[in-house]
DNA sequence: CTCTGTGAAAACATTCACAGCG
DNA sequence: CGCTGTGAATGTTTTCACAGAG
């Protein structure tokens, strides 16, 4: 949104990867001093809650513009509300589970989703003796009315909680019935078309990685757990 | 802690972050092309299931060791070893979990975790009204059983899932009980010494992560979606 | 010809260090 | 002073590209 007619071309920069995933740490750390009654909060203190640098911290809320002030630090309303600009948190997101086995029922009972503003409005499950039980206070519907509910509720996220072998399959439904994004809780890689945000979480994955650092001793240690794989188009590099 | 008396030292090279990450992807892949029977794979192959290129790929399996025979490809079944062993998969891990509410019983009820090496043996709750429950299997204990259990079951990793304002509390008390690694599902930052693991899950941040993804439309993508928090040492850098 | 292993180059990310504001 | 914003320096990860094995 710079420079409209020609010139050196808009160029939004693009935000780095890893500072992208810190962008959450920041808005929850930042919220929940929000709700302590803080005001203002300098790099150095924020680093301190979430084990960055100042320099790191500094430059990744350059992100969201020049909101520091010199000498006495960032006003932390103004850092929230900008972070959730940038990160889509200003927009309502509408959710479905499809799965109502231990894990979707566990995220539909889930209550920081909604008060994060993520609402749940559907569950569905391919097993017809589940359908027409009650999950969190939804009633269980039977993948026959996917479509036709993501429609009619206008749900852009979709919540892939079923076994391995159906996730994909599932994961296809789901974007033709309109999601825009998945977040897959199977055990495989999804593939999903350009376009479509795609982000895994893993259980067993998140232990090994927990074995690992604790197998290797003390020494590597690493960031995030869950991982979003790339949307399959060509030659995609990034992970699963 | 590095090159006590003076000398060329071992020195056995630290494995890059973001491959250790990507290990138990190739772990969870492969294991899966086992199970179908196939016998070798390609960097190129494996590449295409994961989404990374294939140098990535050789570059990152080149930690096992050669295992790979050129022109041929590499042998599923040592690259599945070697990377068991290097994760510490070849070890037996005991794994208690701590809260007994809608996430914590979805987890012991998580067969995968099981079928994959991580045995549950325990669970906790704070609650007394709940403590004598049975959940998949278990009956529920109370806090105070905590530390004679974990010594009794030779429990090694803590799951937490208890709500936010408890998780640092009951993550000391696991330390202090003698788990070596916590695997943290409450929304925050937690902090252990220097030589225990620590890996944070964090459905609220996948989610978000999703939005981000989603409303910055189809550009940026990026990996892993839960954390590991840094071993609090002094001034540790990385991520919560 | 196919496919690995690996230095060397390129891209990317973090830390440093300091000018400048309040 | 204390603290931000940011180039420049450093460190890390990925990609390239090719020699060499089967």
């Amino acid at each position: 949104m710079r420079n409209p007619y020609y010139g050196p071309v808009p160029e939004k920069k693009p935000i780095p990867r890893p500072a992208a995933r810190r962008l959450s740490l920041y808005l929850r750390e930042l919220s929940s001093r929000l709700e302590q009654g803080e005001a203002t909060v300098s790099s150095k203190a924020l680093g301190r809650s979430l084990g960055l640098t100042d320099a790191q911290v500094r430059k990744d809320l350059a992100i969201c513009g020049q909101l520091g002030h010199p000498g006495r630090g960032y006003t932390i309303s103004d850092l929230v509300g900008s972070l959730r600009k940038i990160m889509g948190r200003d927009r309502d997101w509408r959710v479905c589970v499809v799965g109502s086995g231990n894990i979707g029922r566990a995220l539909v009972s889930y209550d920081r989703f909604r008060r994060e503003g993520f609402e749940i409005v559907a569950v569905f499950d391919a097993n017809p003796a589940v359908a027409g039980q009650e999950v969190g206070g939804l009633r269980v519907q039977p993948m026959r009315d996917l479509s036709t509910t993501v429609a009619a509720e206008r749900i852009n996220l979709g919540i892939v909680a079923v076994p391995r072998e159906a996730a994909q399959q599932v994961a296809d439904a789901l974007v033709a019935a309109g999601v825009r994004g998945i977040l897959n809780f199977a055990p495989r890689r999804i593939e999903v078309r350009e376009g479509i945000g795609i982000v895994s979480v893993d259980f067993t994955v998140a232990l090994e990685q927990l074995a690992f650092q604790t197998a290797t001793g003390l020494d590597l240690s690493f960031e995030d757990g869950d991982h979003a794989d790339e949307p399959t188009d060509g030659d995609a590099p990034t992970s699963v």
